[in-house]
DNA sequence: TTTAAGTTTCAATAAATTTTGAAAGAACAG
DNA sequence: CTGTTCTTTCAAAATTTATTGAAACTTAAA
């Protein structure tokens, strides 16, 4: 397989991963176009290799500077601007899960705490199977949240160097 | 509020979680609903407490049952079949992981595998980068795959106990 | 058997999401 | 300024995904 190919089945199978997980399929192409590209990208270079539209060229960069995944570049000299891709993938694991959880878990927590306390005769099943569920899941969420903490404010080798001693 | 309130607040929030981690809404939905109901339910009950077709409530809960989160259940004396969710947050969080790994993470460390090699000059930067981002993705998802086996087999107790202790 | 209750399937339809492209807006060089 | 290059916006169109509902199929009681 040569370069050409191998960057063409990759893109492709990073951006189904990435509509698997809630991710645009384009934002996650353009994300792996950077990440195995030399140098930075422009928008123009970016619409040639995917295919696809100005519009959404510019939609997708966005929102993946949004999530600090990506970033501007300025070229001394030229007047189009750049983009290139954080590279360091523990960086990059560890921005989407911070990004995630403030975007999605953080507001179901919010949703959780709120159901906590509900009206109604405590003898009542369907209010016990209610309170007991919304219960342990908001345990277990919380739990979760402080690991999720630990693990996107750890080092790099640090994190994995004990965990998975402690694991294996 | 009441418990009416706080179901149909819990049922919803649920399902927007699970369609912003590319999982059916329905699904989602079908899920928390027998997670916080008291007994089984029928296919009936779920398609009047969700407002959804036959044909939906089937299809999502068959979904369901092939993830292992939801189970059918036989009532002496009633001729319909009826439908409990795991309640162990634990294991209803370590069954995602594994569905998920096994059907969306597998298959990409398989291309990942298989774009190891590519022909063509190791000195030309383009080539270089793509087989460095590869090879540092790779033995991410490597490592990252290992800790998820781990947790996954871990018992629950044992893990949060050691776990949280570690890293606090 | 026959019949009634229940389940499954799937083509048609509806809804949600993504993409386009052209027009408006900025930034800059001359 | 003025013209040129590049970027942004957003309504309309295309695509993808989810949902319905009626017909086919299954199962079991009578």
């Amino acid at each position: 397989m040569n370069l050409i190919e191998a960057k063409a089945q990759f893109i492709q199978s990073w951006g189904i991963l990435g509509s698997q997980w809630g991710i645009n399929r384009t934002m996650a192409q353009i994300h792996s176009l950077l990440l195995i590209s030399a140098g930075p990208l422009s928008a123009e270079d970016i619409m040639a290799q995917l295919s696809i539209s100005r519009g959404n060229t510019n939609m997708n960069v966005r929102e993946l500077m949004d999530w600090d995944l990506v970033n501007k570049v300025i070229i001394p000299g030229e007047r189009k601007e750049f983009f290139t891709a954080e590279k360091d993938i523990w960086k990059v694991a560890t921005l989407i899960m911070y990004q995630r959880k403030k975007r999605e878990l953080d507001p179901m927590v919010k949703v959780l705490n709120q159901l906590s306390n509900i009206d109604g005769n405590s003898n009542d099943p369907e209010t016990k199977a209610f309170t007991e569920t919304v219960g342990n899941i908001k345990r277990f969420a919380s739990q979760a949240e402080k690991t999720l903490d630990t693990i996107i404010k750890a080092e790099e080798n640090w994190f994995w160097g004990s965990f998975i001693k402690l694991f294996k």
